[in-house]
DNA sequence: TCTGGGGTCCTAGGACCC
DNA sequence: TCTGGGGTCCTAGGACCC
């Protein structure tokens, strides 16, 4: 059969720009003049800031409280992470973009792979990319940036150059191939998606300082002193997709929930606590994508940047008799584990529960002996999950508590606009 | 005082088998 | 002197992504 190989394909990457502090934004208009960033979890460290921020130079991943002053003294305004804010607006932007175009890859929270092949109001693809912008831009207030290209290491190269250089206004298609060697040869080959810190410095101690560099250089032998991975960037960035578009949403084969605590942790009834809540999320998580595990691990650990005391931290995993998604169950089984890791001693600083070895709760294959998961555990856990989606921590099991000074803080955090009805914003 | 969280994929190396 | 060889499966850890 004749291999052939489809030259005419495009995509398109949109990312919204500066994602978390344009959502921030968008209900704080008193703010538009004043530069803003966001912080992680646990108000550790910056995570997003706004162009103005950026001016600022304040680093991203900066700990809040180096920069604390420098904040201040700008008059920087400080938002702890508001993620049910963001999930909601994400979720908005990734339908109007389904709208535009009938092939969408939700990629992150903030950025979708749109195929742009065959679409006949595609003729210009460059014009098709503006309209995006200013769709969104209308809808929902929210900016956006959309490279363009044959490939989506070249869509996501173009959206790095289209949101650096002004003059693309938003917007650059790298389908031409003459367009291309212009901007490859000015983007560090860091910038290449899946050319990551360490990648990076093997390649310029091979004399591969950009992207264009890496676009000549030869996939077979990329193949055999890195990875298949990188032979296939190669490949990409001269035009050859060699990834497809992946629209539907595979489900998850691992969940992980995990948190640094608001205060170091030093008690163990205090650590249950914690290690029940991170269970409870994690465990609805697996029922929202009707899984069931087979395999629960949980680690403690201390601070790495505490200097008085060495670092500790361990973690244990065991395997199901059978797989199951009961809170009860998955969480009996990490208090053992908490048992066979927990030392007095050490501050905790931080802990979490990985499920994995994930399958569907359907077509369950059990095993010989072990009793098959109860059809009673699964109406009861629906329920719980019905209950706490209306109202959030509602019911819950016991050994959580209702508090602990091991909660994450979130000094900043702004209301809950979009997805709670006492919190909408008031217009006067 | 204060340093995020949640994922995927690939490879190397050991165990085990014939 | 001389210690097979190839295949599969599993796990841990590294690197990458946002």
């Amino acid at each position: 059969m004749p291999v052939s190989i489809n030259t005419t394909r495009s995509f398109a990457l949109v990312d919204c720009n500066n994602f978390y502090a344009s959502c921030e934004r968008l209900f704080r208009p008193d703010l538009k003049q004043r530069p803003l960033v966001v912080l992680s979890n646990n108000d550790g460290c910056i995570i997003a800031r706004c162009a103005l921020a950026k001016q600022l130079a304040i680093p991203m991943g900066a700990p809040f409280h180096q920069v604390k002053a420098l904040l201040k003294q700008q008059q920087v305004a400080v938002f702890s992470s508001n993620y049910a804010l963001y999930g909601d607006l994400s979720s908005r932007v990734m339908q109007t973009l389904e709208q535009l175009a009938p092939k969408v890859e939700i990629y992150s929270i903030d950025e979708a792979f749109l195929e742009l092949s065959g679409l006949d109001f595609c003729q210009n693809l460059h014009d098709f990319g503006q309209h995006i912008r200013t769709t969104i831009k209308q809808q929902l207030g929210l900016p956006v940036c959309v490279g363009i290209g044959p490939s989506k290491t070249l869509a996501k190269l173009a959206n790095y150059a289209a949101k650096k250089y002004p003059q693309f206004e938003g917007v650059l298609d790298l389908t031409e191939p003459h367009k291309r060697l212009h901007i490859l040869a000015r983007t560090p080959v860091h910038e290449v998606w899946g050319v990551g810190r360490k990648l990076a410095e093997r390649l310029q101690a091979m004399n591969i300082d950009t992207a264009l560099q890496l676009a000549r250089a030869c996939p077979q032998q990329m193949r055999k002193k890195f990875s298949v991975v990188l032979a296939r960037t190669v490949n990409e960035l001269n035009g050859l997709a060699c990834l497809a578009l992946d629209e539907v949403q595979e489900p998850k084969q691992q969940i992980i929930s995990s948190r640094s605590f608001g205060q170091r942790v030093t008690d163990k009834g205090a650590m249950q606590q914690a290690i029940t809540l991170y269970l409870s999320r994690a465990a609805e998580k697996l029922r929202a994508q009707q899984s069931l595990a087979r395999r629960l691990s949980l680690f403690i650990r201390s601070s790495r940047f505490e200097q008085k005391s060495p670092f500790f931290g361990d973690q244990a995993s065991l395997e199901l008799a059978t797989p199951s998604s009961d809170s009860r169950v998955l969480q009996q089984a990490a208090m053992q584990l908490l048992d066979q890791v927990w030392r007095q001693g050490p501050a905790y600083a931080k802990a979490g529960i990985v499920l994995s070895d994930l399958c569907a709760m359907q077509g369950l294959q059990t095993q010989l002996f072990a009793p098959p998961p109860s059809e009673r555990s699964q109406r009861l856990m629906a329920a719980i999950d019905q209950l706490n989606q209306k109202h959030r921590g509602s019911v819950f099991i016991a050994r959580q508590g209702k508090d602990g000074d091991w909660q994450m803080q979130r000094r900043f955090l702004s209301p809950a606009y979009t997805t709670r009805w006492d919190q909408l914003p008031e217009v006067r």
